[in-house]
DNA sequence: TATGAATGAGGATTCATTCAT
DNA sequence: AATGAATGAATCCTCATTCAT
């Protein structure tokens, strides 16, 4: 008798989210191009042949990752800027939710984070990632307007301001790349601090 | 025949700096996994046998990279230590000078990020990308402690201070490598701000 | 419960005569090695699973084609030499029996094409074609003499004969899996001409 | 000092050949799908690796026999056309030329019938055996049209005439794969009659 | 009987490295 | 010094076959 219709789905998709997670840290370590199909498989504990079984090549897993990932953080930005308090306390929010999401799964800050700078990924990825960096300065944009406008958020061309959130966030997440996390990963407060007016004392 | 032996030695290092030179663009570009002898041989207008000649293994060239990378900036470091001017204006220089290594040549940084972050580079490399890391920490340590004992830096831990200050140059290098640079550099004035009192205002 | 066993027996037969077919269509077109076993299964519209519960292997299923086709063939040759009429007409009778077989089923002449033309099939595939080709060539043999005994087939080497008219079949298979059948079977009169003294005219 | 362009150009031609060669005989027993790349490279006394410096994959390779066989051919029997002697005689030399062909090179023929009888080959190679199929029935039907006006080939549709002269050189194909070659090609002779009128007797 | 998840051996392709010229 | 032909180990991917359900 064959195994159910729910039942084969359930397996499938468990199978799949252990896939990918392996692959997410496989990836991370090891770059796009220096990850072997057997890694991730050996990572997830099964065998290249089912991996094939889910995902149709190396390029669909990794891009698989990278979607993922930039709908993650397009959807945090958003309900960020949604949330029903002043300015700066949504700033707060959100730097706590990125920072929570860079110690929970550091590693898929580092496959997007190689999407975004290497041209040895699939395209498709690359596209992903161009979205999310994209999409990520337009909300921030919104943010640090809005903050400035009630006088939260220090003065200045408002892009400059964004972006400088963007960096230390990509700088952030290559040190957790390099570094027991833990230890390094700042209180969202120092942060906070660096954009609001007289943070830095 | 000295003259000769000179003048051959002479071509040899220049040639060897075309082939480096070369090297870091493509290995910025397509990562050390995803750069092929032939692209680095391509870009320096040599062939593969050439190259060859000159350097004995893919390996060889990444790591020449990173440690020639190294060694200047754990001497820009040691410079701006010695300088005869007061902690913040040494911090300043030394910003400065990084901005505009970076401005000159992004490439190269993004070499050594490669080395920090990834798992499937040379290990050679890869010591050589930690020697840097504990060696700017250390250096930079002495620099902030310094600032502090005069009141020019602003309190706190210093080794979290000087960690704020690496992650920072991370993430320029990222962004660098995302975007064309002259817009994303932030001015040194920007970042120098962050670390003395009052700065941010 | 002797009922139930044939009855059983019935359904698997059929089964594997519905799978047989499909993979003799699947098998023409795309040749032995090229075709997967889960072609074979969605032609037939059953799982991969249940095809190994029929057959042992793609091996056997290829195998079983050739045999059966090649029992089939040379019985019919054998009727032919039995049939009391006269040579001429047992000729032609064969004859339309052969092309009315490859309007019906062309595939299965294609795949023991394969088995003759081709050394990636299977060894037992092989043998049942090359004893398709030897017992064909001595039915063939035969019913040449009987024709040429009474006159009534044209004279020279009668083997030259019974290979030319092998030929010729081989040939018409080949055509038959390349166009639209109907239009390019001749009509068998135009074959028995060939063999008869006086025929093209 | 590099080996001279010419000097190159001459081993990259004479390699090529060898490889050429070598597949289509290797093709030609075990079909495209069966042959694997390194049966290519083993038959040609080379290595994979160098096969790939000369061709792109081993759809490329079939390809190139297919395109090349096909431009063959279709010359032929222009150059037949064109020749300056009644049609019978042009037929009869085309026939000629096309078993002696046959004879010295029948794994190219082979080649050929695969590319126009399998699903499983390179959309490119049956693109060109569709064309020579074409351009094949195309100038036939020239041939016995001028033949049938002069009343040298017999009487009938020309297309169907033509079609069974392809047919049979088809089942020549076939026939030569599978026996000692020389033996079983028939002098031409024998098939011009088929097309003369009262040939048979 | 029926399904499709799971495995791994096999085959196409890439690329660092060597070497004759 | 200079070139690119030549090699083969390593890696992606496919698919026959097995097996739990």
């Amino acid at each position: 008798m064959p195994r159910s219709q729910e039942a084969n789905h359930a397996i499938r998709e468990e199978r799949k989210a252990e896939i990918l997670a392996a692959a997410a840290v496989v990836f991370a370590h090891q770059g796009y191009v220096g990850t072997r199909i057997s890694d991730i498989a050996d990572a997830a504990k099964t065998s290249k042949g089912l991996l094939y079984h889910y995902f149709t090549s190396k390029e669909e897993v990794f891009t698989a990752l990278v979607e993922r990932a930039s709908r993650g953080v397009l959807q945090l930005i958003g309900r960020a800027i949604d949330l029903p308090v002043p300015p700066v306390e949504r700033l707060r929010w959100l730097i706590e939710q990125e920072l929570a999401g860079l110690g929970d799964d550091p590693h898929i800050f580092m496959v997007v984070l190689q999407a975004m700078m290497s041209e040895a990924v699939p395209a498709s990825a690359r596209r992903a990632a161009e979205e999310l960096v994209a999409g990520t300065q337009k909300l921030m944009l919104q943010l640090v307007v809005a903050g400035q406008a009630e006088g939260q958020i220090v003065e200045g061309d408002p892009l400059e301001i964004a972006t400088l959130f963007g960096t230390w966030l990509q700088g952030l997440a290559v040190g957790a790349a390099m570094r027991p996390l833990a230890a390094s990963l700042p209180r969202a407060e120092s942060l906070v601090r660096l954009f609001v007016p007289g943070g830095a004392r």
